[in-house]
DNA sequence: GACGATGTAGAGGGTTCGTTCTACATGGGC
DNA sequence: GCCCATGTAGAACGAACCCTCTACATCGTC
């Protein structure tokens, strides 16, 4: 990927993060990437080829700020991953999972339906890892998604209450 | 609220349960409403309304069918609890959350926030109400929130990991 | 210094969309 | 029998949107 490349993909997260899928017309999308509407469309032929490459880039930046150099030992882990996730929430992304958004403002598209399920497949799996939680990747999903929905509404309360969840699994 | 009035948000909230917030034109909404355009916006005078509408009407059937009648003993009511859930995505809205969808293609409307707020806050209660769960509304929430976003890609595996945590609630 | 590749700036086309308006049908109450 | 309220059918309008295209600037290379 070009740097350009990833310049645009950028902004163009900025973009849909803020203001959802259906909102931001093309002439945002191309203020929000900071580059002329040519080049835009050279790297992206097309609306949703951004929406694309802007889940994407959000894909690669979750995963390292939500699952790089988690602590060692496991209970530490567990609790770390849901501070992270809250923190990730807080500063990146008040209005829920922008994977889930995206889908829903195109429900007939399977290429963001398959990015959704590359997403949560990936990122069930390496917290699972990371917390020793191998063999319970659903339950653990399940209280991430379940934080990551309700902490716009609860924060620290359902950051606690997935604390005491995650623990529960022993 | 009238029957006509009744009957279009019956058949606006197939349609946008269907097609999700950002697809359909006004048109296509008139279709699933039955009836003719002036009529349709007679009783909701812009698209906003239509989407208010849909929610309100849906927000009734869910508690209808997911909360009303649970079983007495409180450990069968959780576990039919999620059986519920699980069988209103299976029937209803195997795309997510309606509410969620619904701010997420509008994240600006507060008057969408407002109604989302309400939904969930009406769930959790009734729900921690019959489940003997008073006191733990917001874990009980979290673990709808995560059935109900993980059933698409998990279906009953994700509800045998809501019905283990709910039961680990005690 | 010419040139080709790559960028910006922004006007324009063709389409779709939300909303309004006109014209007409129907049916119960005086 | 007339009328008004309430419905259908769908044309029309102005705005917004996605995408293309033209015209021009910049810069590294020969």
């Amino acid at each position: 990927m070009s740097d350009i490349q990833e310049r645009i993909a950028a902004g163009l997260e900025q973009a849909f993060a803020r203001h959802g899928f259906a909102e931001p017309s093309v002439d945002t999308l191309r203020d929000a990437a900071g580059v002329s509407l040519r080049t835009l469309y050279k790297y992206m032929p097309s609306r949703s080829d951004m929406m694309l490459a802007a889940l994407e880039h959000r894909h690669r930046r979750y995963l390292n700020r939500v699952l790089d150099d988690l602590p060692v030992d496991q209970q530490a882990a567990r609790e770390a991953l849901m501070d992270r996730v809250a923190d990730w929430m807080r500063t990146e992304a008040s209005h829920g999972c922008l994977f889930h958004a995206a889908v829903a403002s195109e429900p007939g598209s399977t290429a963001l339906r398959d990015l959704l399920e590359r997403h949560k497949q990936e990122v069930a799996s390496r917290a699972a890892l990371a917390t020793g939680l191998a063999g319970q990747e659903i339950a653990l999903l399940l209280i991430l998604e379940g934080l990551t929905q309700s902490w716009p509404l609860h924060g620290k309360n359902a950051v606690a209450a997935a604390k005491g969840l995650a623990t529960s699994l022993a």
